[in-house]
DNA sequence: TACTTCAAACTAGTATACAAGTTTTTTAGA
DNA sequence: TCTAAAAAACTTGTATACTAGTTTGAAGTA
């Protein structure tokens, strides 16, 4: 477990959450593993109750399992839940990408295109500095429109596929998010929301091409479909 | 405060939250109240520590507001919010009515003529019983689309918009709703994804025209726009 | 050795106690 | 009476203590 230090703006259980988090994500703590409420909290330098309460929220979007009088399971990678996150971002961003034709003003457009050309630089260096340039872009597109309840919503449930993208970046070669991503804000620029949506749509669809890999190198850590 | 006996199979924080939910949504808590966790937890006889990790559960949705070391605000009736909530339900839901077309099986078609036939039962009865059935005939949408994580990420948004159709409920008097989910339902039933998305946003758009009406008549629990 | 039983060592759920900050009330002074 | 400062009475955040349930492992029995 990757421990940094505490932001002073965050309390405890803001401070638990965003560790726990962080850790599941970057599959520094592997699914399937039990973790313990006492064992997180003196890892932290905490009690029980903050960390309690960060692992209660996380267990809403289901990337943990309580069991109690038992433990915390993280969960396994299960692609029923990734559908439905992929499904829900895809659905959701859409419908935003379309929107934010109309509603991006010029200091948006000049965030976005900064955001891009950091994305470029970091494209072949640093997968985990591209994977979080990748969700701010992302986000900006929620704040373009007004929607932050809404993608705090979406991430919550994105969790699950965050941790698969994150081991795509590591383990899949040629990447093309970035160009994907590029072709969005050209459209989003354009004022062109039929061009924006294929674009967006032709990036989440790169998805299936990887899960296939993934599913070969990282065997171990994917569940068995229950059905 | 309405207060229902505790259900058996659930947990002191579940029945925390549960009861508070109810009470917001039916309005027996009153937007921009002030709610105590002492308070709360002394009503339904528990203590504060599950209270206070339901309010926590609450407040990501903003539908409460916890102001550190000085309460628990029942937020007022915010339009921006209720805005996302729609947004989200009726983007998401748009896309899931068409899945339906497909998905939908014999036993899920039976299921919803029932709460079909109940919903034109209660119509002009019992309009909190008709509001449960009306919340049932929309999870049964993501059911049979197998995205019931979906469900639990949008409902806990919907709260906002649920207050809303609790007014709208008491104070609307020409309601259209369950010939709605008829046509929704009959769209389903001749597996027709375009008249199914036609139908739901037809059913979608009718809020549009209550909103005046309700901020007409409860003036006094909508927030001020902040900008 | 293999199986049972029971106790000890874990777990999370919840109650309580205290810490830290805000609001309200009281009191002192003019 | 009015103002200002201090103290008392609140609030939530967090730590700790206890409860209840699960797992584990050792002791006892065949």
């Amino acid at each position: 477990m990757v421990i940094t230090p505490k932001n002073s703006s965050e309390s405890n259980r803001e401070y638990a959450f965003r560790t726990i988090s962080e850790n599941i994500i970057s599959l520094d703590i592997e699914p399937g593993s039990m973790i313990g409420e006492q064992e997180i909290a003196t890892m932290l330098g905490l009690s029980r109750t903050p960390v309690h309460e960060a692992l209660l929220e996380l267990s809403k979007s289901k990337i943990v399992d309580i069991l109690p009088q038992k433990g915390c399971l993280v969960s396994m990678i299960d692609s029923e839940l990734i559908r439905e996150a992929r499904f829900l971002r895809i659905t959701v961003e859409t419908a935003l990408v379309e929107d934010a034709c109309e509603l991006a003003k010029e200091e948006d457009l000049k965030y976005l295109e900064d955001n891009l050309e950091l994305q470029e630089f970091y494209l072949s260096k640093d997968p985990d500095k591209l994977l979080a340039l990748d969700n701010e872009f992302h986000k900006s597109i929620y704040r373009i429109c007004n929607k932050m309840q809404c993608h705090y919503m979406v991430s919550l449930m994105s969790m699950h596929f965050d941790r698969v993208r994150s081991l795509s970046l590591h383990s899949v070669k040629d990447l093309k998010i970035v160009s994907d991503h590029r072709a969005i804000f050209e459209a989003i620029k354009k004022k062109d929301p039929a061009a924006a949506r294929s674009a967006f749509q032709k990036h989440m669809a790169r998805f299936e091409l990887d899960w296939n890999i993934i599913c070969r190198e990282y065997k171990k850590y994917i569940a068995e479909p229950s059905r």
